[in-house]
DNA sequence: ACGCTATATCGTACATGTACGGAAAAGATT
DNA sequence: AATCTTTTCCGTACATGTACGATATAGCGT
């Protein structure tokens, strides 16, 4: 069955477009984030600066777009990550989380640290962050110790609170680096210890949903 | 005792600085925080665009004035709430801080979420940040629990948690404003809750230096 | 009072993101 | 094939932050 011709025009786009995304990578492992500019993006491929425009909304779309590819790489890292405890599991989560998050801070910010005025590209931010890879793992990760008996209470709550406090963690630490936290690794560890071994004596109930009369 | 000349003109510059900041302000209050630009400031004292650099580093700087007056409200505010009971003046810091952060993601975002290329007007990090009115009402009331014998361990490790805590919650709130977190002042209170109750149950260590070898 | 030096102010210029509308190309319809 | 419609691409223009260096102003020593 051959395409139809909107498919291939999709196609075409979006072929367009991961060239667009590959050239953004290489200026920025070239020169650096702050080299990436729209002028030498569309330069790099033989555009104007406005047809950039044609594949993106704007310039965070494309920071967008670099910064989910490499927290796919970290999902696909986590995933990989062999444990037999499930809750060393989660603490490989954790653990991976930060190191990307130190290791990459522009990509993280990006994601993590910058304003959502739009889902990018239609999605809705909660499928944006359900659907989220990373938050997939964490919460099958939850889930399973749960089902070990490890944890107890809703899942998708134990998560997010995880979460909130990794990202807490690491976004102080990105922030301000010069901070005398001591030893970033250590410090890591120790939020990552301290919340799950606190959340292992809990009964952790779902979130409240807002109530209708709000 | 007269001033001395020195002493009279790095007043005069304060005053302008002031005038500008006064200026920035109203300028955000009546166009709303992207209305303000070096452009229109200028031209509301009087200035040319470039004079505003005379007062301030960069537009940053502009922000951090900003945010940093805002702040100090908070801490004003937090220090004029009563609480007998050590505990609850804890929560109180915590929950103030909250309100504060959702009710001014700006000023929030400007402090606590932007990259720190240099400390401002040659205050050290460390002073930024232990010297801050916040920090160090957050360490006050945490060695007033420890003397209380309500919470054990080095205050400054304490405070430190619980300012990660606290701030990965609310800035997630504010990136994430679409995800279900539920009611968001239900999740503020139960990450404080949670991290207060859970802290009781420990001896937490001071926060580790860098070994020297690293 | 007169020149010297430092400081405050600003004019100009540039890089950047991006709004707007036009041109050109491709596809659909007749 | 001819015309119409939609999509793609881009030329121009503008607002913005800010680098650079010029000019004017003020304080100083002589």
């Amino acid at each position: 069955m051959p395409l139809s011709v909107q498919t291939r025009r999709e196609k075409q786009k979006a072929e367009l477009r991961s060239e667009l995304v590959d050239a953004a990578h290489k200026l920025v492992q070239e020169e650096g984030y702050e080299g990436l500019t729209i002028r030498k993006l569309a330069k790099r491929v033989g555009y104007a600066p406005m047809s950039v425009y044609s594949y993106f909304a704007d310039k965070q779309d494309i920071l967008f777009a670099l910064a989910e590819d490499a927290f796919e790489t970290l999902a696909k890292r986590i995933e990989d990550h062999p444990a037999d405890d499930p809750i060393e599991a989660l603490q490989v989560v954790m653990t991976e989380y930060a190191a990307f998050g130190l290791g990459n801070p522009n990509e993280y910010r990006t994601i993590f640290m910058t304003e959502k005025v739009k889902p990018p590209e239609g999605r809705t931010f909660a499928e944006m962050q359900e659907g989220n890879p990373l938050m997939k793992v964490l919460i099958n990760r939850v889930e399973a110790c749960v089902a070990a008996g490890k944890l107890k209470g809703d899942p998708r709550a134990i998560a997010t609170m995880l979460w909130a406090v990794g990202h807490g963690t690491i976004s102080l630490l990105i922030t301000f680096p010069f901070y005398p936290f001591g030893d970033q690794q250590a410090f890591v560890k120790r939020m990552c210890d301290f919340t799950l071994s606190a959340l292992a004596t809990k009964d952790v109930p779902p979130l409240t949903e807002t109530p209708a009369n709000c």
